[in-house]
DNA sequence: ATAAACTCTCCCCCAACTGGAAAGTAAAGA
DNA sequence: TCTTTACTTTCCAGTTGGGGGAGAGTTTAT
């Protein structure tokens, strides 16, 4: 399978997908004499799983974790599971910051009033110090 | 005032407040003698304000719009609202994907053992198709 | 006077790609 | 078969927002 419709199949661009060959994260088969990267099946399945693991907010590292993780098929759940709780607080903080940050701006936006004069209780309050 | 009484009074590091000077943004008289760049009280207001909008989540080129509007007395307050609505805005789109994506892990991380069992169902998961 | 602490420019590095140029290859139509 | 189009390759540069560190000059403190 050529690249492009292995790309189509995992739901990848072409250059992302060549680019997880040049990082050592799926290399397939190359035909030495024109360079053409040949995708086989189980290439499609590695890249398929790493286009959702990298949905999920897993890192490349953290992909490749996963990946080798996923080809090993004695490897203990534990590993995966606490991966994945980590990945989850992260989330989880993020989540919580964000929120304050919308917070914030939503409690300036309702002050202003968006009108034609200068007046802007958020300017003034980005020139200021703020709530906190 | 010399770049780290600057930088420290805006709350930034010396190595962000040099590229600021790069990136035009806030450029500050520089002696052409010695090359030492010399910050004047607006000067550290402008960092300050660009400081605070960062901590807002505003991109370069959005804190260069709002200091460009700052800097305008006759600005009509209009337009900063509108900004800032549309930061909320995206905002809350990435509050919705976040929560998805916590869910969705939380889900898969309830289904896993987490032994030493190679039996895992985020794998599963990540490697079949996905609950979407 | 000398050592420490600061500053400068310059260049490379990070993640995770994306875009584009130049050149070679494959497939499809006339 | 020839030609055109569509693909593929490598390589280089750019993105965002800086961080790390070298090597050289400057200021400050002792």
């Amino acid at each position: 399978m050529n690249i492009s419709i292995a790309a189509a199949r995992a739901g990848l661009t072409v250059k992302t997908v060549r680019y997880y060959a040049n990082i050592g994260m799926v290399v397939p088969y190359q035909n030495p004499q024109t360079g053409y990267r040949d995708y086989r099946p189980e290439d499609i399945a590695k890249l398929q799983f790493i286009g959702k693991a990298r949905r999920f907010n897993f890192s490349i590292e953290e992909c490749r974790e996963l990946l080798s993780l996923y080809q090993d098929k004695n490897r203990p759940s534990k590993e995966v599971k606490e991966l994945t709780l980590e990945k989850i607080a992260e989330i989880e903080e993020k989540l919580l910051e964000l929120k304050a940050l919308r917070d914030q701006l939503q409690h300036l936006a309702t002050h202003c009033q968006g009108n034609d004069r200068p007046d802007c209780p958020i300017l003034d309050a980005l020139s200021d110090s703020l709530p906190s």
